[in-house]
RNA sequence: GGCCUCAUGGUCAAGCGGUUAAGACGCAGCCCUCUCACGGCUGAAUCAGGGGUUCGAUUCCCCUUGAGGCUACCA
């Protein structure tokens, strides 16, 4: 066969054999039961919540295993990097308190014994292997013309799909070596392709963690294992990579089912074992239809930007993420309201293989939860490192008047039975507690009652002591009440409620409405506890003259 | 078009051949109450459809339907 001789003219300069590579990575000595997974996103400069679900699945099967979780940087596509796009994925990992064992530091030094952890910088390893598969006459160049881009992809598939052929084999899968040796001497570029030994009809199984046994066609493509340009693609790069640095289990998306077949012919073909693979469920969103569709980036909450910016407690995101990976999540967090999520365990066995829809309203459940479990010292300070980041002129206002917000945030906090209406640190200022920030107003909001608050509150703020404890301030205002007429009984109110102003309740909700600008807010005295005399008397007084 | 995956209330889901088909979020009502929240109680709401297998199917098999994915020198 010309295979040897065809693989020297294509690789002049590669002179390491397979051997020698497997000598740089060893296999690793792993204790029972360890899982080697790793995170191997692309640098796109932005990272959708179902590649974070699917890096926190496999950071939890190390986790739980004791085992080693690996970053891996895959550059391949050079269209698609992005400068500074690398920072992205390790300040969201950082942020969430992900620290993988091994990886390649920002400024380009690797930790751990198996790298480059970068794609990019071991095309020289890729070289070494698609030397010896077109050696073996398992893999040939290829010289046509490459496709660019995905619409080129859709119009060649229209044509495609009227022939329905089995198998796909490309023209130059039987070059000789007088052709190649032409285009070589022509200057011509040339991609390393696959030479299938299926004809279209066999079939494979593989065992997939999550689905159990899969059975589906056998690749019968010559697919492409160097682009033109030295790079490979993902099946290349991953059947190489994860093999050198020991992957045991490698999670991944649902949509690399498919592709799957072809990345076991790889495995044969380099004489390799393949690793075990977890293909988690991709996550959904319910659509203005109300239909599960695809978590499209033009959803806002697709970016995990999104939830930093947003100030959800980054526990939030880890826990409603573990609550979708498996609900026996919620019923041990039932039980074990104190521990800490890493105490679940956490097993593979439990995943769903449903694309289950992300639920805002319930992931604002899990965060409130979480946030009134707090003290109201732990919220100050989550408040004010997620004012620091998007927030300075609010941060700037939490440093000064620490006392009052950690008064604030004391209200109906602790305790068995805790407020729960924050979930997120930006709402907490316009919508939670704007009135401790500035006087409301209130005015619009009364209509018909408009004199009879008047009245009130004139009456109200005269007589007004600054109470000590609830009952006195809840004895003031029923004395003002029952001065101008209002029902302090609330039966004698419902039996006959025409012979009264109000009722308590109306009395106190004119007192509401000139503290805190609202009709509902927490109790009363707290809130003129933490505004304190002066200003609980300003508010009392202002607006109705 | 072909191939693959999935299918229990609105959502997340327990369930592994016999159950009054758990639980959580949401929704409705009641209680607590100065309002809201919290909490407590109650309620409405689910096995996609059709065939098998079986004494018996939500559970096993097949078909249909629906949803999603793949079918690139993208990942």
């Amino acid at each position: 066969m010309d295979g040897k001789k065809i693989a020297g003219l294509l690789f002049p300069d590669v002179n390491e054999s397979v051997d020698d590579i497997f000598k740089k990575y060893p296999p690793r000595h792993l204790k029972e039961g360890q899982v080697v997974s790793r995170f191997a996103p692309s640098p796109t400069g932005f990272m959708h919540i179902g590649n974070f679900f699917q890096m926190f699945i496999s950071y939890n099967l190390c986790r739980v295993t004791d085992g080693i979780f690996f970053l891996r940087i895959e550059d391949t596509d050079s269209k698609r990097e992005v400068k500074e796009a690398k920072k992205v994925i390790y300040d969201i990992l950082n942020r969430y308190d992900i620290h993988p064992n091994e990886y390649q530091t920002l400024d380009g030094k690797d930790v751990g014994g198996y790298g480059p952890y970068v794609q990019s910088e071991r095309k020289d390893i890729y070289k070494v292997f698609a030397k010896k598969l077109v050696e073996e006459g398992k893999a040939f160049p290829c010289f046509c013309r490459k496709t660019e881009g995905k619409d080129d992809v859709l119009k060649l598939r229209e044509n495609k799909f009227v022939e329905d052929d089995e198998k796909e084999y490309d023209p130059c899968r039987d070059l000789s070596y007088e052709e190649v040796k032409k285009h070589i001497d022509n200057g011509e570029s040339f991609a390393i392709r696959l030479k299938t030994k299926n004809t279209g009809k066999e079939r494979v199984k593989f065992y997939d963690l999550i689905k159990g046994e899969i059975e589906a066609k056998a690749n019968a493509k010559d697919f492409v294992l160097l682009k033109s340009d030295g790079v490979p693609p993902y099946a290349f790069a991953h059947v190489v990579d994860d093999t050198l640095m020991g992957t045991t289990i490698v999670v991944r998306g649902e949509e690399y089912i498919s592709s799957t077949p072809m990345h076991i012919e790889l495995f044969e073909a380099l004489g390799l074992k393949p690793t075990l693979y977890c293909h988690n469920p991709l996550i959904c969103k319910i659509d203005e239809n109300g239909n599960k569709s695809k978590f499209s980036k033009r959803y806002a909450d697709a970016d995990m930007r999104y939830y930093s910016e947003e100030g959800y407690p980054k526990t939030a995101v880890l826990e409603y993420l573990l609550n979708i990976i498996n609900s026996g999540f919620e019923i041990w967090r039932a039980k074990n309201p104190d521990a800490k999520w890493q105490d679940f365990t956490f097993s593979v066995k439990d995943i769903t293989a449903v694309a289950p829809a992300f639920d805002i309203v319930k992931f604002n459940d899990v965060a409130k939860n979480i946030i009134a479990k707090m003290s109201a010292e732990e919220v100050y300070s989550s408040w004010l490192d997620w004012a620091k980041e998007f927030d300075s002129s609010l941060a700037k206002w939490l440093e000064a008047n620490k006392n009052y917000a950690v008064g604030f945030l004391s209200i109906d906090r602790g305790g068995v039975k805790p407020r729960k209406d924050i979930y997120k640190w930006s709402m907490i200022k316009n919508e939670t507690y704007p009135y401790m920030f500035s006087r409301p107003h209130f005015e619009e909001l009364l209509a018909e009652d408009k004199e009879k608050c008047k009245e009130f509150l004139k009456e109200y703020a005269k007589d007004f002591v600054f109470p000590s404890s609830n009952e006195e301030w809840f004895a003031g205002v029923k004395q003002t009440a029952e001065k101008l007429g209002y029902a302090i009984d609330n039966k004698a109110y419902k039996q006959n409620p025409d012979a009264f102003k109000g009722n308590t309740a109306k009395a106190c909700e004119f007192v509401r409405l000139a503290l805190t600008g609202r009709r509902n807010s927490p109790n009363l005295f707290e809130i003129m506890r933490v505004l304190g005399e002066k200003e609980t008397k300003g508010r009392l007084q202002s607006e109705l003259k």
